[in-house]
DNA sequence: CCAGACTTTCCATAGCTTATCGAAATACTG
DNA sequence: CAGTATTTCGATAAGCTATGGAAAGTCTGG
């Protein structure tokens, strides 16, 4: 079971619908994200993510045993902010710099994912066995922001605060306005996905440097941080 | 149908289980509370509800007729955070101290309520018909807190920012973090709700004062506006 | 005190959901 | 060309929300 062709070979019982693409796990993939975008997770059902797919209800289960197994096959083709935490928090340099460039990263990831963190948050608490890379991830990263945090702290940049309790608060400030910025409330202004991560990393260093006129210049250096991750991860 | 009874008294035909308490409608809404605390509020069923209020599944529907009407009606006893930014609004003094108490309270009401915000607000989008007060008190909620960033900025107390931007992103931390001190992420301190609430007001208004060092008589002069709002809500 | 109306609960069940199982239909292998 | 592996299908179990009608009481007017 679980076959790992990768080809569009026709083994097996041809479909009814006759359809034959790429790699059905991917075609899963492919439509149930599409679903999942417009209506949420809960939301959709077996029989919508098989009818897009062109097979029957039974037969997603062929590939996926459970509904679950797709969100998370979903979650593992996204990971990334991490890679510039884990790039960032040894690099030399001002740590406000680092740290807004960590930030925003991770709010443009969150805004840019094809599901709202609560969602994936959600299921990952009921299926702690299938999702411990989630819990997994979001920890690392939470250990890299405070440990980038009491760099800032001990080189003066930063005032003295709890670098765990700083960190918590800053990415439950990504979280709580990727939400904002993907579901808008009735009233409120909507934000684009810049808007919100310049938002919440503006918010962040704000409320963490000693010297808070130099955020521009913060923001500036960032800019140069985050490209050179992008270059560097290239390569 | 839809009786207002309050008095225990039997009408009706007897329950099976023989129980008779106060009115059922309270009796589900208690009991159901308590579920959803435990189990969140898709993971409780209509069964359970019945069987911890001692009657039968479909007799529940006799009172609330749809799932979602329960969770309405346990949002209607919870009201609360408004009526502080109501009362501090347009008061005199500091805006950021009453900013300040503004957004404790919230965040404490946040931390204090039997469903956690997410779960309210997607029920409530998939009933906006029935939720109008949910999206029509958060917007409130939203106004005034821009308004009273807004009259910080004039005063000179605030940096120079988008208010109602700034308003966005304060009430974002504010949900972002009850869920961090509602369900606490595996290898990640856990706080307390004023640990929270404290730690939620810290950080608006320390990326928002113009002299972060004022943060402590801020939170001084917020305590005393917090408790007066109390003893004028009493009287 | 009794007939009818009203209130509340129950049982049965429709229709939808996730998930399982065995059979069917094809390609691959020796 | 027989046997095996792969993939899909149909049928169906078990659980969910919600509906409809019958049942079992209380309440009220005559």
């Amino acid at each position: 079971m679980e076959a790992m062709k990768t080809t569009g070979a026709t083994a097996g019982r041809p479909r009814l619908s006759g359809s034959t693409g790429e790699s059905p796990r991917q075609e899963i993939i492919r439509e149930a994200t599409a679903l999942f975008v417009a209506k949420g997770y809960a939301e959709t059902t077996m029989s919508e993510i098989a009818r897009s797919a062109g097979l029957r209800q039974s037969s997603v289960y062929y590939w996926f045993a459970r509904k679950e197994h797709i969100l998370q096959a979903l979650l593992e083709e996204n990971r990334g902010s991490l890679q510039v935490a884990e790039a960032l928090e040894p690099a030399p340099g001002s740590a406000a710099a680092r740290l807004y460039a960590v930030l925003h990263a991770d709010a443009v990831q969150l805004c840019a994912s094809p599901l709202d963190f609560y969602e994936f948050e959600r299921v990952a608490r009921s299926q702690p066995q299938n999702f411990g890379a989630f819990f997994e991830d979001y920890s690392e990263l939470h250990r890299l922001a405070a440990s980038i945090i009491r760099q800032g702290i001990d080189a003066g940049e930063l005032r003295d605060v709890d670098p765990e309790a700083a960190a918590t608060a800053a990415l439950s400030l990504n979280e709580g306005l990727q939400r904002h910025y993907r579901q808008p409330l009735p009233g409120l202004r909507t934000y684009t996905a810049d808007d919100v991560s310049a938002l919440s990393a503006d918010t962040t260093l704000a409320s963490l440097l000693r010297a808070p006129d130099d955020l521009p210049a913060v923001r500036i250096e960032a800019a140069a941080l985050s490209a050179s991750v992008d270059l560097s991860t290239e390569s």
